[in-house]
RNA sequence: GCCGAUGUGGCUCAGUGGUAGAGCACUCGAUUCGUAAUCGAGCGGUCGCGGGUUCAAAUCCCGCCAUCGGCUCCA
């Protein structure tokens, strides 16, 4: 039994393997948290604790918060019983003894885990360190949680947990150098917030130090290019404590960029068979009722406001309005498909605690458009979007998507042939679009069925932004018609879409997509010109207005800094090209360009330095 | 909304009960300069807001607001 007390040797610990092993690994780890944390804060309840994508977690019932310093003391404990390399053992056991166990043990959330299994399934407990299996003489030499010469009578380094598993072996087969704990955060007990908040300590474990290594890079990483820090830093956008939370204001620069987005969509819109809406941001609270949003949505929608004794609502959504505009008047056959968008601001409440820079905010523009169209135009409809979808998205460079088809859910509105008509008609445009995609059984909304498209970014995260969702609800609601080939009234067919989702969220994602450093054609400045000294000041200027009037964004750093100080300005603000003007250039009538991509290109004319910006805005790359 | 953390000049951050600090930015002066920071001076903060404790509060206590990490929810 020595050995199994011993430090674990490096054989103990696998090499990079299957993902069923990780799984194991984190979820031992969750185990070990739990025992750690048990050992250290006795008082301390334990609940759940599953593996994740990148570690595992455990929640606890605690009455004093955990502080970062119990974090690393916990962490510390951790190292011990991996040092220890205390086995792991599986044992099924009888419902009722484990039962009366637990209640001695006063550990209620695992009473409810328990009673929650149904009848005639195994009942498995895993132990960590089984006090048959340590003798005082195996301790290790220094002082540590399981120096079982150290316990005081009674206590044993012993520690289960009802688990359906599975584990490692060991818990030296975990790397003491793979793992780290990362936060506590609240959680409520199974997800419900009615139910009492736990403490939830989140970690992160690998295989290798190496992976481990790997994980916190991209975690940094990601922290380099959060929008919210490069918002700031490059003056893009701001959100004001004096205006209120997940109210967006745009600066100049930022402005510029939605400018350039916004006649993007419009110009590949209107391309594409769209016209082009503008409504209100506000309207009578009866249409809301009408659509159904004030019973069902009301949860998100800010507080009406009453005019001239009339309830206002400010808008939380787009819909309404096109149909209202389509209810104008009487439409024909022959008109349908009618494809209307509309870059429609809307606001929404949101919890205060979830609001997340441009991400999650309370006000917000949506790229929304409504087809309404012939039943038999559905699924051609659908393949026009998919086909907008991806033109659009792939020119802001989000090249791969991840596809989810949505299905009818239990409860939902519609008869089955409808339902059936359009899930037919989104998966055949798939199809037809060759896009791969998982269906999600029974996600659809309660008024008809969807596709939801997300992109993957330039560090492999992926971001929801697109939907399109057929509606058998509102066109109802409204008692929308056509008039059809018989001269009958009909009911249309609405789809919604978005492409971008929200603008504010899409340009947070542009933004840590390209980390701050745009391809020229959405780059706020693309060109800055930097003279060396006052005397060639006249000279940019005249070079800006000669490339501002061909509709470049050129300016002129007007800091009087040397130039070793202007080029470190334009580079940590990521401008795309820097044009240096000196003695020289002004007698050469040239400048000395240097790019961001490519460094210094040497001397070229203003003609050339427009030639190839106009390359690389036209295939939407860098110079 | 809930749990925890944080909130100090425009920005990044020091400052744990005794006269509010630094760097950058900004302004002014000198320098007219060749590919990532020229030198000097100056301006600028009721320390998130409101209350309380204390002779004295950025600092301790209470409430609120915002932000951050999560939960729940979601574009």
């Amino acid at each position: 039994m020595v050995s199994q007390l011993s430090r674990p040797s490096s054989s103990d610990r696998a090499t990079p393997s299957d993902p069923q092993r990780l799984q194991r690994l984190r979820h031992t780890c969750a185990h070990v948290l739990a025992m750690a944390v048990q050992r250290l804060f006795p008082e301390t309840h334990v609940t759940i604790g599953p593996w994740t994508e990148t570690g595992f977690y455990y929640d606890f019932d605690r009455a004093d918060p955990f502080t970062p310093d119990d974090l690393g003391r916990i962490e510390a404990a951790m190292g011990q019983i991996i040092g220890a390399n205390l086995p792991i053992i599986r044992e099924t056991v009888d419902r009722d003894e484990l039962r009366s166990e637990i209640v001695q043990m006063n550990e209620p959330y695992k009473l409810e885990i328990l009673d929650g299994i149904p009848l005639g399934e195994p009942i498995t407990r895993y132990y960590i360190g089984c006090p048959d299996l340590i003798s005082p003489s195996n301790a290790d030499d220094e002082p540590s949680l399981f120096d079982v010469s150290a316990l005081k009578a009674g206590e044993s380094t012993c520690w289960w947990d009802l688990c359906a598993g599975p584990h490692l072996n060991r818990t030296g087969e975990i790397d003491p150098e793979a793992f780290a704990l990362e936060s506590v955060a609240g959680a409520y007990w199974r997800g419900d917030e009615t139910k009492p908040q736990l403490q939830r300590i989140y970690g992160t474990a690998w295989e290798t130090p190496e992976q481990l290594e790997a994980y916190l890079q991209q975690k940094e990483e990601a922290k380099r290019r959060d929008h919210r820090k490069l918002g700031q830093e490059l003056d893009l956008f701001s959100i004001q404590e004096e205006a209120g939370g997940g109210l967006v204001f745009w600066h100049p620069k930022g402005a510029r960029m939605r400018l350039l987005i916004e006649d993007y969509w419009r110009t590949a819109h209107l391309a594409t068979g769209y016209d082009l809406l503008y409504t209100p941001h506000i309207a009578n609270l009866d249409l809301w009722k009408t659509s159904g949003h004030f019973e069902f949505y009301r949860e998100n929608m800010f507080d009406q406001m009453e005019i001239e004794a009339q309830q206002y609502q400010l808008r939380p959504m787009n819909c309404p309005f096109h149909v209202l505009t389509y209810q104008n008047k009487l439409h024909s056959y022959r008109e349908l498909p009618l494809r209307w968008a509309e870059l429609g601001t809307v606001y929404r409440y949101e919890r205060s605690g979830v609001l997340h820079g441009l991400m999650r905010v309370r006000g917000f523009t949506q790229d929304d458009a409504h087809v309404f169209c012939l039943p038999e135009q559905v699924s051609d409809e659908i393949l026009a979007v998919l086909n907008l979808t991806e033109q659009i998205l792939s020119d802001f460079g989000f090249a791969e998507y991840e596809v989810n088809l949505s299905t009818r859910p239990a409860k939902s509105v519609g008869t089955d042939a409808i339902w059936e008509l359009a899930t037919d008609a989104l998966r055949q445009a798939l199809d037809t679009k060759g896009w791969a995609y998982v269906t999600d059984e029974g996600g659809g909304a309660f008024y008809g069925p969807k596709i939801d498209i997300k992109i993957r970014d330039a560090i492999g995260r992926l971001w929801q932004c697109s939907t399109i969702q057929v509606d058998f609800n509102l066109p109802e609601r409204f008692d929308m018609e056509y008039v059809a080939v018989d001269g009958s009234r009909q009911r249309p067919i609405m789809i919604h879409r978005a492409i971008f989702g929200s603008l504010e969220r899409f340009f947070g994602i542009l933004v840590e997509n390209y980390a701050g450093d745009f391809p020229l054609w959405l780059a706020p400045v693309q060109l800055r010109l930097l003279p060396v000294s006052d005397g060639q000041r006249d000279y940019a200027n005249g070079v800006a207005q000669t490339l501002k009037q061909q509709g470049y964004r050129v300016e002129v750093d007007t800091s009087g800094d040397r130039l070793g100080k202007q080029i470190r300005t334009a580079e940590l603000e990521k401008i795309p090209i820097v044009a240096v003007v000196g003695k020289r250039e002004v007698e050469q009538q040239t400048l000395s360009v240097r790019t961001r991509q490519s460094g210094d290109l040497g001397a070229l004319t203003v003609a050339e330095v427009q030639g190839r910006m106009a390359a690389a805005i036209a295939d939407r790359g860098r110079v």
